[in-house]
DNA sequence: TATTTGACCAAGA
DNA sequence: ATCTTGGCCAAAT
């Protein structure tokens, strides 16, 4: 079953990730387990498995884009399609479209 | 096998 | 608010 590599396993959890929300890379890591946020960042620009992996829809902690292979830019741009308040390169209201929902009520 | 690399994170000399 | 430093892990070279 460990067949897969640690950035496999990234993967997969992307997919979980549906449209409108996201997520980080640390905790893509702590959902595997470990706390490779920097090694889930790798996998990515090493082998961005796209456009069959939304890869766009992880962000850093602070809310901030964060990188991307063809540049902030776009993933800003992509995030806004998915409907994010993303302002000057960073979203507002993290905790509301993080994924998976931590807090019980964000009112 | 050892070294280097990063689409990061948290804290602050 | 910004920048710097150290640490952290897996994969590539």
């Amino acid at each position: 079953m460990s067949g897969q590599t640690f950035a496999d396993r990234c993967y997969q959890f992307l997919l979980k990730i549906p449209a409108g929300k996201v997520t980080t890379y640390k905790i893509v890591a702590a959902a595997l387990g470990s706390k490779a946020y920097r090694a889930v960042g790798q996998a990515m620009k090493r082998n961005p498995n796209a456009p069959e992996v939304p890869c766009h829809r992880v962000v850093n902690s602070d809310g901030k884009i964060g990188g991307y292979r063809g540049g902030t830019r776009m993933k800003a741009a992509l995030l806004k399609s998915e409907g994010l308040p993303i302002k000057r390169g960073r979203i507002e209201n993290l905790a509301n479209y993080i994924w998976p929902p931590a807090a019980k009520r964000q009112f």
